[in-house]
DNA sequence: GTCTATATAAGGATAGAC
DNA sequence: GTCTATCCTTATATAGAC
C-alpha cells in the first residue's frame, strides 16, 4: 500500500469483494469480522468505519444479487420480437453465463437464504427467485401459445432451469466435469427437447404414466 | 416426561433428530448446543454426556446420510433384469421419494458441505455425490448401449437428476408449487424425453447448435 | 443421566488516539 | 481512514453435585 489512507468507496468495494469471497468459501456465519479484516489487511476498527455492522455488509451483497433478474428481463426486452424458441435459447445462454461469471456474487446468498434468515434479507431473495420462475414460465407459455412448445407445467421447466443454474454455480465438481460452453449448449438442448412438441417414442413405455399427461 | 432418566440410545436418537431439524432450519453454525438443549428440554451438560462435542453430533448425521446412495444401488440390484428405461423410471421414483421423505436427513449436509468444511465431513459427502453421479451415468449408458437412449453426455443427465432432487429437498417454495407425485411423474417424463432417441422437430431451429451434437 | 455453575474462547461492536 | 485496546455477549466445553 502506498498511501496511508484511501478513497472510501474503493475500500468499501474491497471490503464487499473480499467478504463475498469468504462468505462463499466458508459461509456467512463462519466468516468473522476479524477474518475479514485480516484477509484485507486492516483491523476491525477500520471495517466499522465503512460499515455500521456485519449485517450491513451482508445486506449490501444481497441487494446487488437481487438486481440480476431485472437485468435478465431487460436482456429479453432488448431481444425484440424473436421466436419463443430463440428467446429461450438466448435467455438460457444469458442466465447461465451470468451465473457462471458472477457466481461469487449471485449464488452464495441463495444457498444461505435460510441460514441468514431475517426478513431484511429474505424478502429480496424470495422476490428474486419468484421473478425468475415467473419470467421463464411466461416465456415458455408464449411458446405454448405459438405452438412451438408443448408442456403441461411450464413452471416446472422454469424450476429446472433455476435448479441447474444454482447447482452449477454452487458446485465446483460440476464445473470440473464440463466447460461452461458445453454445459450451456447441452443444457439448452435438453430444455428445448423437453418442451418440444411431439412424443418421443421410447422402445418401451411400460407404465401408465404418460409423458406430460 | 415420566421417568427422570431414560434409555441412553433413545436420548441419543432424540438429540440427533432434533439437531437435524434445527440444522436444516437455521444452519449448523447458527444452532448452538444451548439451542439444541433447550429444544429437547435438557441442559447442555446432558448433551455432553451423550456426545463428546458438537462435531460428533454433526458427524453422526453425515454418516447416516452417506448411506442413502448405497440403498439406491441395492434397490436397483433388486429390480433385476429390467429394461434401462424401466430401471431409470424406478430409480428416479425411488430417489425422489427418498429425498422427499428423508429431506431433513439427506439434504442439509449437502447444502452445508462447504460451510462445515472439514475433511472429516467432506470426504463422505464427496464420495456420496460421486457415487450418485456414477450410478445414474452407468444406468443411462446401459440404455445407450441397448439403443433405448441417445445422449452425448450421460453424466450431465445424472447431474440434472441430482440437481433437481437437491433443490426439491431444499426449497419449500417448490414443494408448495407441486405435489411430490406430480413432481416425480413429470420430472421422470422430462428426463426420459431428454435422452430418448429421435430428434424432436421444433418449428424453428434458428441456431447452429444442434441438440446433443 | 441430568443438573448447576463456570472455565475458556471467539465474535460483534465501540472509544479514543493518531 | 486506520489503529490499539477493550467491552459485552454468546458459544463450546468441563467439573462436580445430585
Amino acid at each position: 500500500m502506498v498511501t496511508a489512507t484511501r478513497n472510501t468507496s474503493d475500500r468499501k468495494q474491497e471490503i464487499v469483494d473480499v467478504a463475498v469471497k469468504l462468505f462463499l468459501k466458508r459461509g456467512v456465519a463462519q466468516t468473522s469480522m476479524r477474518d475479514l479484516a485480516k484477509a484485507i489487511g486492516v483491523t476491525t476498527g477500520s471495517l466499522y468505519h465503512h460499515f455500521r455492522s456485519k449485517d450491513e455488509i451482508i445486506d449490501f451483497v444481497v441487494q446487488r444479487g437481487a438486481k440480476s433478474v431485472d437485468r435478465l428481463m431487460e436482456f429479453r426486452r432488448n431481444l425484440g420480437n424473436v421466436s419463443p424458441t430463440e428467446a429461450l435459447r438466448e435467455c438460457l445462454n444469458y442466465w447461465l453465463r451470468h451465473i457462471h461469471a458472477a457466481r461469487n456474487y449471485s449464488v452464495f446468498w441463495v444457498r444461505e437464504a435460510h441460514l441468514i434468515a431475517r426478513s431484511m434479507y429474505l424478502q429480496p431473495i424470495q422476490k428474486t427467485t419468484q421473478d425468475f420462475i415467473n419470467f421463464f414460465t411466461d416465456l415458455i407459455n408464449e411458446g405454448v401459445k405459438d405452438g412451438e412448445f408443448e408442456v403441461t407445467n411450464p413452471a416446472l421447466v422454469a424450476f429446472n432451469i433455476w435448479a441447474l443454474a444454482q447447482e452449477w454455480g454452487l458446485r465446483k465438481w460440476v464445473r470440473n466435469m464440463f466447460t461452461i460452453d458445453e454445459f450451456i449448449e447441452q443444457q439448452t438442448g435438453f430444455i428445448i427437447k423437453q418442451i418440444s412438441p411431439g412424443r418421443v417414442q421410447a422402445n418401451r413405455m411400460p407404465y401408465e404414466l404418460g409423458v406430460n399427461e
